[in-house]
DNA sequence: TTTATTTACGCAATCGTTCCCGGTAACGAT
DNA sequence: ATCGTTACCGGGAACGATTGCGTAAATAAA
């Protein structure tokens, strides 16, 4: 069943003009008179037309949509941000489509290519956890079209980025335990190949050694799905927990990762704090409802998508090619709640 | 800076060939030489054709996508919904354009406008909280266009509909309070308009009078906005609390309802289940780490989002208009935790 | 050899809209 | 009477792809 709609023609026909007359009237144009424009006008309104916004993408070679690229919709960092971008999107006159690569490198080459061919101005990206290789997007990039990376980006690639600066956040983070009384003190991280992983990883360090505890890679672990799998999480804290000396706390490096923890430790009855204190990054909004609280690093992610947009949009309706990339770095927030600090509870 | 792209003009025009033979080539028609089809075949890899789908949107009066409205994406019950409607669409072709209504009905009312302006092939709603009239909907559904209710749908129109038996998700919830020895329970319900609250709150009267419990309407509170404002939840749970005969049993009908009176309930150091149980309707796939944790009702999101999807696009890619429309009835399920168990702590 | 059939391709219309060219009145100025 | 100007409006190409129809050449059948 086809939906028929009313189009520029039947106006045309109805009212005894030419095409060009009707779209001309549409448009105030100042060659219509007055009259026409208003019977025009009225005939429109009365039949209810709607300019066919196909025909138009396809005349003016653009489709004022934009596509975005996130892992899952179903993680509050990610449904945040795109709050954020649909927030400017339809301000702005742009359809946002979303497409989710639940952490599959594959997913998302496939993604890209189904957005990229030609329904979408631009794109707004944070890879997934296992990309490495980069030729699904280079390849767009090289040809000129508009992509922004946010969160998870990319360092082969000269865009717009607009990221946290994760390395304060793992700093702070790793201080706050250090400062807490907390001696031995475990990441558990997400992919390596993140840019997010590495830079929340080297706040971690910095924290460390400027404290003067030790750093030691032992006390790392990595889960290649960010958390995603419980089971990953399971080993990854079964690891650390055998360490001859235990960690006493442990900075989990992402929003599931963080959870899951939380989860791992309420099945074993180890108790948080008191056993071991557990730190994240989280934009869960219900991190204060958790036992215990759980202190978070938490991001500005409605902004990040908001900015992201911008830049989109902005480069997406320049004039010429856009050769000057920003790369805006917005502030993380440290919550101290329970999990981290036994006075609280 | 637009995106220039290849056409089958660009194909042709380079192999000698008119654009018919070029198209009919890439869709291996039988009126080509197979020599022709190679050589069309291997420039179109080499130079990485695509056919752009907004020139073919235009002749085949299709975009092949569809769009969804919801209220919230950042709510776990949609997300996962979504996920269950991408699931489906990109299977079978089709993209999906998410819209949020943040339970507004003029922000309803402009996204399916926006939507419906024939970029899209069909409609998945759930409507917001505010949405009484239906005019917007009823335009496009006499129309033709197809549109597929879930979760939240309205009586007056006749389309295919898919939800959970709230009812039942309403007397289970219910009955397990009354059989755990709760006597006053109240209910702290989302708007008086939509669907799943009356059901719901059916479902809890009818375990009520089932059990020789009185029904009383003042142990009603009703939150427009679905708990999504804090404050809306705390004035509906001050009036409870005031009744002369405090409730010592809440059941909440939506997922945010449930984690505002949660909080509710931590900010004024109200024990839960021993002054008050909470029982609620929720998807958080958090509710084991909450404090405690919470008893909840919850709905197959995913599933849902699977069905409404499939009769959406058998309804779009229908021979002739659809007559007879589903009406499809999934189970809620109960999960009993510490919230209303105080054996389980 | 003539006719019929098959093979392989091009022309042009189509989808809905915009916009570059016209073109034709009407009117005033010369 | 002729020209220039202005005000209004229509024809038709274009955007990229598909497809019905026409047709030339090659082959087969008579």
């Amino acid at each position: 069943m086809k939906f028929e709609a009313v189009t520029i023609k039947d106006i045309a026909k109805a009212l005894g003009l030419s095409t060009s007359t009707v779209s001309r009237a549409l448009r105030d144009s100042y060659e219509i008179s007055p009259e026409t424009k208003k019977r025009v006008l009225e005939y429109s309104e009365k039949i209810n037309y709607r300019p066919n916004p196909i025909a138009l993408s396809l005349k003016e070679k653009r489709s004022r949509s934009i596509g975005i690229i996130v892992c899952e919709i179903a993680n509050s960092f990610f449904s945040q941000i795109i709050n954020g971008i649909e927030s400017i999107a339809y301000d702005k006159g742009y359809n946002v489509i979303i497409a989710q690569s639940h952490e599959s490198y594959d997913r998302e080459v496939i993604n890209v290519q189904y957005l990229a061919s030609r329904s979408i101005d631009g794109l707004l990206v944070s890879v997934s956890s296992e990309t490495q290789d980069l030729e699904h997007l280079k390849n767009l990039h090289e040809r000129g079209f508009p992509i922004v990376f946010f969160d998870r980006i990319v360092d082969e690639m000269q865009t717009h980025k607009v990221i946290v600066d994760n390395f304060k956040g793992g700093y702070d983070a790793t201080e706050h335990l250090i400062n807490s009384g907390y001696k031995n003190i475990a990441a558990l991280a997400g992919s390596e190949y993140l840019s997010i992983t590495k830079e929340r990883l080297g706040g971690y360090r910095k924290a460390l050694e400027d404290k003067g505890h030790n750093y030691d890679e032992k006390y790392i672990q990595h889960c290649l799905h960010g958390g995603m799998l419980y089971d990953e999480v399971e080993n990854a804290l079964n690891q650390l927990l055998q360490l001859p000396t235990k960690p006493d706390a442990i900075l989990a490096s992402a929003d599931k990762l963080t959870t899951n923890c939380l989860r791992y430790f309420k099945k074993r009855k180890i108790k948080v704090p008191d056993d071991i204190a557990l730190i994240g990054f989280s934009n869960l909004d219900l991190t204060d409802l958790l036992s215990p609280s759980l202190s978070v690093v938490r991001q500005p992610a409605f902004e990040m998508g908001q900015i992201a947009t911008e830049l989109l949009i902005q480069q997406i309706e320049a004039k010429r090619q856009v050769k000057d990339f920003e790369r805006r770095i917005l502030p993380p927030q440290l919550f101290v709640r329970e999990s981290t600090d036994k006075s609280l509870r």
